[in-house]
DNA sequence: ATGAAATAGGACTTCAACAGTCGTATTTGA
DNA sequence: TCAAATACGACTGTTGAAGTCCTATTTCAT
């Protein structure tokens, strides 16, 4: 409960780790042996990092990643965001559409969890991944 | 993922509701009625909240549940850890022994993940029941 | 005493999400 | 043309969340 998932963990190492070279290129294989990650879970967490814009995939042989922007600009929501494909939602009411939630019409706490999800929010995107290099 | 569990919201809507009665009984069945929750399901959440003395427990007929302190000293953050059982741990070595994480030794994230954790558990902690009313 | 209304709590099932694996295609530099 | 790299869909195993079912215990009211 109120737990990342490896996914978005990897995620945060990956960019970091590429973050911290340079604009030098950083391949699967090395980030998976250098942090002992699964290579196949890595390489699709990138490939989504690379569909959100976040990193730039170089193909074929002598390829890899480099960062497609800043590291002071890239939060750590946005990594969330971007690899998880979905909004960050402290409850149902807030990750999808409201009326799936078996309880909302009589739903007395959606008011105090907002206040609570919006706090998450920012507490989330103020870190950036700067920060954590 | 980063969402709370079913179990919690039942019970801050629970502990919300019983605050709002100034002393008189609440029985799950008003409650499970009221909201449309599962009463076995909310019948266990307040065992743990009464376990917990958040509220206390009044048996056989004509009891059920009323307040054990004041809603003003009772934090969302309490009731999730009475609910759950265990910490808020944004991350495998917060929420458990470090050691359990595969990747704790090679872990570029677990500083900055820290921070995080802490805000959260700022924020969490300084919702109070009294707040929801 | 006895029955009804309430809490107490263990055991079980179902389902979805998470994490990881496997296989194959595509791109590109040497 | 081969090897090294990304791209990506399909599949499997495991775990935890959510709910159901069943029985025991407590206590008030008649």
């Amino acid at each position: 409960m109120l737990k990342l998932s490896k996914k978005v963990e990897y995620g945060l190492i990956a960019i970091r780790h590429i973050a911290s070279m340079n604009n030098q290129i950083s391949t699967v294989k090395e980030i998976s042996d250098k942090y002992n990650i699964p290579n196949e879970v890595l390489a699709k967490v990138m490939q989504k990092l690379t569909r959100g814009k976040l990193i730039i995939s170089h193909q074929g042989a002598m390829g890899g990643y480099t960062m497609a922007r800043s590291a002071n600009d890239i939060s750590v929501m946005d990594v969330i965001g971007v690899v998880e494909g979905t909004q960050v939602g402290i409850a149902q009411c807030f990750a999808e559409a409201p009326e799936n939630c078996s309880i909302y019409l009589n739903c007395t706490i959606k008011n105090p969890l907002g206040k609570i999800q919006h706090n998450l929010e920012h507490v989330f995107a103020s870190m950036k991944v700067s920060e954590i290099v």
